[in-house]
DNA sequence: GGATTACGATACTGGTCGGTGCCGTATCGT
DNA sequence: ACGATACGGCACCGACCAGTATCGTAATCC
């Protein structure tokens, strides 16, 4: 959260304001979410301050009493759409990557916002660091998952221990978001099959 | 081109105006080629036909003789950044894809204009449906010669007949793009080796 | 009750941008 | 020479937008 907080001289925290109407807690998940709702739609650009205010049923000074900024406003909205991903270990490689692959299906046809927002925040992030941070973390986030499955893989004999692991990542991954985001072609679980018959074949 | 012409209530097309002084061609080209430049340096949003006017060492107005909107403008720059591929056939799948894979590595390397505004165009293409048009003709521009090719080699049964051509081309394109969008690795001759062993194994 | 802060509503500021209009000048065909 | 169109330069319009300011009201603590 980077809410907006007052800093004291020396750097200490201040003790959180007690004096006065306390802020309501609904505001800030309504502003996140409108946000998010908003950024999926019409795009990180596409979407003001205004239409934040209005579709989350806020005043536009209430949004700059929490965040200083529309940009910083919109990281803690990604932040807030990127929980950590369940850990997934069957004790074997290909159940793994098929959990893991398989939710990422879900996600994808469950309209999941962050899936939607990918493409305005990849442009975003051409000209704007502390988005593309944003985008990096969110990349890692994906690929963590993988990584462990693959390693423990390894440890287990099923993987040989000199495979290159990254380029493994990149060719499940990578063709799901080329179909995401070029040719728009479905992503459904005979893709991913596909897909780890090339990858991790027998698996 | 969808330069503006005047067009009679007949549909006929107007003999190109032979009085007065003629539209400088090289002014066409300029106000293109500011167009790709500022599309890949700063966004087809981010640039604004001022931009591109200053550029292109042109006046506004010359802009606007030649196309009615900036959209329409974009497309045509587009279309004139997106020129034929070479076909290759070289009688053998394994040199095929090397040669047309190597061919995009050059590309990324050389800091082509098509590819810096990929990130950019696929944005606007999630709410503009005429320049998703362009981005889709992108897309099929890429795999054509990668699908030719394949067909070839089930031809001269390098290739098992019943592959699934579709989902090898995702393969070999995705994790480039997935790369070139995501995660910023570097896109080198090894990495399109590494890729052809899980593709096309033995070629 | 009084001080303090949050809230909604609204107006406002300053800047940007797509697109238009006008001017004086340049370049063509006739 | 003359009519017609292109050209650069520039001012301009209308819309949009991030961010600020103000005001009356509501909620909380002391």
């Amino acid at each position: 959260m980077i809410a907006v907080t007052a800093t004291r001289r020396d750097g200490s925290e201040p003790t959180p304001t007690l004096r006065g109407r306390p802020r309501s807690k609904e505001l800030d998940t309504s502003i996140l979410a409108a946000t998010l709702e908003l950024a999926s739609e019409v795009g990180i650009n596409g979407m003001s301050m205004d239409d934040v205010a209005q579709r989350a049923g806020v005043s536009k000074a209430s949004i700059y009493r929490r965040w200083p900024s529309k940009e910083l406003l919109v990281i803690d909205a990604l932040r807030s759409a990127m929980g950590p991903l369940d850990t997934v270990d069957t004790g074997d490689v290909g159940a793994d990557l098929r959990a893991i692959l398989g939710d990422l299906v879900q996600r994808f046809s469950a309209k999941e916002r962050m899936n939607d927002i990918l493409p305005h925040l990849i442009e975003v992030s051409t000209h704007d660091a502390a988005l593309r941070a944003e985008l990096d973390a969110y990349t890692q986030l994906r690929r963590v998952p993988l990584r462990a499955s693959l390693e423990r893989g390894i440890k287990r004999g099923e993987i040989e221990p000199d495979a290159d692991l990254d380029t493994m990542i990149d060719a499940l991954l990578g063709p799901i978001i080329y179909r995401r985001l070029l040719t728009g072609a479905t992503i459904d679980d005979a893709f991913i099959e596909a897909l780890m018959a090339l990858v991790v074949p027998g698996r």
